[in-house]
RNA sequence: UGGGGUAUAGCCAAGUCGGUUAAGGCACGGGACUUUGACUCCCGCACCGUUGGUUCGAGUCCAGCUACCCCAG
C-alpha cells in the first residue's frame, strides 16, 4: 500500500558536513532519504558527496544544471557588475536553482520533501508554514531564503535550524562522517581562486565598465584611478592605493562617467532606500509597515518603516544604515520570522 | 646661480635639552571572519637624502655635497 510507504526526501548534497549531516539526520528520523547533488559547472566533483552517501547506504543523484546556472547566475552576476551593482548570487541561485530547479528535480524522482543544510528553520504556527531564524543566530542563514514561497517551505525541511555550528560538527564527527572535518566552503562557489574581478572580465570582454577612470572624491577632484567601475563596490575600502588622512570608502559608483567616487566612513549613512522585485513569503496586510530589516547578510537587523508602491518598497530606517548598496538584498523579519525581501535598487 | 628654508618608510607625519627596541594615520601584504561583494578584527611593514666630523653615544650637533621649495634677481 503506498499509504505505508516511508515519506521521500531528496536531500541537497553538497559534500560539506553541513549537507552531510542533513542526509543522516532524516535518516535516522525515518525518512526514505536520497542524495542530490548539483552540477553547476565543468570543473566539478561529486566525490564527497557520493562517498557520504555511500557511507551512509543512500542513493545518489547528481543534477545537471550547468546551462541555468550559467544563465541564470554567472551570466546575472556578471550583467550586474558591470551595471555598477553587487549582485548576491546565493539569493538568486536559492531561487531559481536550489528551490526552484532542485526542488522539481526532487519531485520528479518522487521525493515529498527537499532538504539542504541551511541554517534556517521552517516551523508550523498559527496554520501556516513560517521561516524563522536558525538558533544559532551567528550563523543564521535565513537572509538568503527570503524567495521561498509559502507553498515551497510545506515541502522543505532544514534540519540544522535547531543546531549552532559547532553542534553540527560535533554530530557529524560522531556519526563518524567522511567530511566531519572539512572546512566550511566559502566564497562564490563558481568562481575559481576567489578572483571575482578576473571572472568578471573574463565573461564580460572589452566593456565600458572594465575600462580604467578616474577615483575622485565627493567634490568632484581626482584622487587617482581605477581599472573599471565592475571592480568596485559600496562601502569598499581596500584596494582604493589613495593614501589619505582618513581611510576612504567607495561612496558612489558612476558607471555614466566612468567614476569611483570615493569618501569618508561618514558619508556611506543613509536612512533609507528603494527596493523592486520584491517578494513576499506573507505580505503584512498593512502599510507602513513596521519590521526590522537586513541590508546585507550577516548583519544586524534595524528597525524600520515599509511602505508599498506598486512592485517597488520604500523603506526608512531608525537608525542610518551603513553602505547601502544596490544589488544587494533587504529582508524582512517580525522578530524571528521571516516575511519577505527584496533588491535595494536606490537610497 | 645672492639670500632663506626643508630633506624620516609608497604618501602624510611625530621625534623631547643628543642616550637601549625611530610614534601615529593612510596605502600595501598576510591571516581571521563569511554560502555574495564588502565592512570589521588581528599580524606584518624605515638601518632617518648623501659623505665626513664632534661625542662613550646622533634622526637629533657641525661641515661639504645633492635635491626640492621660497624670496630676491
Amino acid at each position: 500500500m503506498a499509504s505505508q510507504m516511508r515519506k521521500k526526501v531528496a536531500v541537497a548534497m553538497s559534500g560539506g558536513v553541513d549537507s552531510s549531516l542533513t542526509a543522516a539526520l532524516l535518516l535516522e528520523r525515518g525518512f526514505e532519504v536520497v542524495g542530490v547533488t548539483m552540477q553547476l559547472d565543468d570543473d566539478f566533483s561529486a566525490q564527497d558527496a557520493k562517498s557520504v552517501a555511500s557511507h551512509l547506504g543512500i542513493v545518489h543523484y547528481v543534477a545537471d544544471f550547468r546551462e541555468i546556472f550559467r544563465t541564470e547566475i554567472e551570466d546575472y552576476f556578471v550583467a550586474e557588475y558591470l551595471r555598477g551593482r553587487t549582485p548576491n548570487p546565493c539569493v538568486r541561485c536559492n531561487k531559481k536553482i536550489k528551490f526552484g530547479k532542485l526542488l522539481d528535480f526532487a519531485k520528479s524522482i518522487g521525493a515529498d520533501y527537499l532538504a539542504t543544510g541551511h541554517y534556517a528553520r521552517i516551523v508550523f504556527e498559527d496554520g501556516k508554514f513560517k521561516l524563522k531564524k536558525g538558533v544559532d543566530l551567528k550563523k543564521d542563514q535565513s537572509y538568503v531564503l527570503y524567495n521561498l514561497t509559502a507553498e515551497n517551505l510545506s515541502r522543505i525541511i532544514f534540519p540544522l535550524g535547531e543546531f549552532s555550528k559547532t553542534e553540527t560538527r560535533e554530530l557529524a564527527e560522531k556519526l563518524k562522517l567522511p567530511v566531519a572535518n572539512k572546512p566550511d566552503s566559502q566564497e562564490i562557489c563558481f568562481i575559481p581562486n576567489d578572483d571575482y574581478k578576473d571572472f568578471i572580465s573574463r565573461r564580460a570582454g572589452d566593456v565600458d565598465a572594465l575600462k580604467a577612470g578616474d577615483i575622485v572624491n565627493t567634490s568632484g577632484k581626482v584622487l587617482g584611478s581605477h581599472n573599471g567601475v565592475a571592480n568596485y563596490t559600496i562601502g569598499q575600502r581596500k584596494g582604493l592605493g589613495i593614501a589619505a588622512e582618513y581611510p576612504l570608502y567607495v561612496v558612489r559608483i558612476d558607471v555614466e562617467n566612468h567614476q569611483v567616487v570615493v569618501g569618508k566612513s561618514e558619508e556611506l549613512f543613509s536612512d533609507e532606500l528603494t527596493a523592486d522585485n520584491v517578494h513576499w513569503i506573507y505580505k503584512p496586510e498593512n502599510f507602513p509597515a513596521k519590521l526590522q530589516a537586513k541590508i546585507r547578510y550577516g548583519f544586524r537587523v534595524s528597525d524600520c518603516t515599509v511602505e508599498s508602491f506598486g512592485d517597488n518598497l520604500h523603506v526608512t530606517f531608525n537608525e542610518p544604515q551603513r553602505a547601502i548598496t544596490k544589488g544587494q538584498s533587504i529582508v524582512f523579519y517580525d522578530g524571528d520570522e521571516l516575511l519577505g525581501g527584496g533588491i535595494i535598487s536606490g537610497q
